[in-house]
DNA sequence: CGGCAGAATTGAACGCGTTCAAAGAGAGTA
DNA sequence: TACTCTCTTTGAACGCGTTCAATTCTGCCG
């Protein structure tokens, strides 16, 4: 959860509201250091310790954003995934959207990785905190191949989603590090790995590469099913 | 670099040793927030600002634990570098070296690559302040594949070690969130992965995947030459 | 109306990382 | 010895995130 205290009458959600939007205005314009736990409760007109009342810790702001690009990004998701035909096209769509909507936040996604990197923090995308958002991503790109017509017979079907995601994580990663206008070559990477892909998983099956396939797929299962933080194979059918 | 002031003379190289001993004994002892600079600098029997004199802030001590365990991750790469032969043999060899050096500072590890995970952070491996140890650790993958029996006319071998080092750093990754018994997922993943990326490098030399292994090659090298913080493409030959 | 329980709010205080003007220590020079 | 320059060391002070005992507000029951 973002807050500690999820508030109980109308006024109490008001500030709590106006808290949040003070923190995220504030993030926006002087950055995460620049942004005091004080400054945010003088502009939203509270105390200190009111807003520590509503929000756990600074960081706990943060994680209002990264909730907030991922409904966006959802949300951006909608529109292509209805029209776009064709594995590569879908999984293009869902990229760039996603490039899009955390475009804005760059300037201070460093400290939003940084919290996030931390297997301790709540923001840590392999959290059970972050399994929700986690879940509706991988959902996200089961819903990319759902529309596409690759080959469901596949051994690596299953998996496809969750590697997805991953590799989605790491597109994140090397757009945190991004120096160049415009993000270009975030850009420029996903232009050129998505076609790639998209070849990999058609290849995957052909007679040469099935041993290869099989085993990779059998052991990718097997570390998901180990693992405390399983987001679970998503069946594109039962994907919501 | 690890420290704000050079020590000139002996007392002072050997005030700014006692203070990063008794750092990394404290982080050892208490973890990264257990540890205050204050008792740093008591048990050293310094002053606070003393151990700012020579450490710009308590991030740099933590600098000094990364660069210890790549220098001891060399070392113990050094005798299986020697005896082992086949790429398989010598790839599961650095790797194994490197969960093993590493071990040891698994408890307090989520600190250490929160901070590293920062792009504005001097510890972050695609940092140019860490250019250094980054390319000392390519130039180990480079020697990996001298070693071994790759066909040198792949596409690939140039950007062989580049590609080693990345899957290096996925592994570290995954092991930071491993929360197993003496970390015996990664070393499943480990163990699973090397052959993976054994046969895959194999089939790159296909005639069927020439032109996905070329394409794939020349992004690379686009991307690492574009990147302000390139590594250089590491010639076994130029390794030292 | 009075009283009360719980939610909401306060702000002083704590411990932390970090800074900096000032003082000390030591070596070279006249 | 006295002066000076640089390297080293000091510790009080600053601003920060965070905590918590105390207070105020609010709706409800008798």
């Amino acid at each position: 959860m973002t807050d500690r205290t999820t508030p109980t009458t109308d006024k109490g959600a008001e500030t709590r509201a106006r808290i949040l939007e003070t923190a995220l205005r504030l993030f926006l314009e002087r950055g995460y250091d620049g942004t005091t736990m004080r400054a945010v409760a003088r502009e939203a007109g509270v105390s200190v310790g009111n807003a520590y009342y509503y929000f756990a810790s600074k960081e706990h702001l943060i994680q209002a954003f990264y909730l907030r690009t991922h409904e966006e990004h959802l949300a951006a998701c909608e529109e292509p995934l209805r029209t776009a035909r064709g594995f590569e096209a879908r999984l293009l769509a869902v990229m760039d959207a996603k490039l899009t909507t955390i475009e804005p936040y760059h300037r201070f996604s460093g400290v939003l990785f940084k919290t996030a990197a931390d297997p301790a923090s709540p923001l840590n995308p392999f959290s059970a905190e972050s399994l929700p958002t986690r879940r509706e991503s991988t959902a996200l790109f089961a819903r990319v191949l759902e529309g596409s017509r690759v080959d469901t017979s596949s051994e690596l079907w299953s998996e496809l989603p969750n590697l997805l995601w991953v590799y989605h994580m790491g597109v994140v990663l090397f757009w945190l590090h991004d120096r160049s206008p415009e993000r270009r070559r975030t850009r420029q990477l996903v232009a050129h790995t998505v076609p790639l892909i998209v070849r990999i998983v058609q290849l995957g099956n052909l007679p040469l590469l099935r041993t290869l396939t099989r085993r990779a797929t059998r052991f990718l299962r097997e570390l998901r099913e180990t693992s405390g933080v399983d987001a679970g194979a998503v069946e594109p059918s039962g994907a919501d």
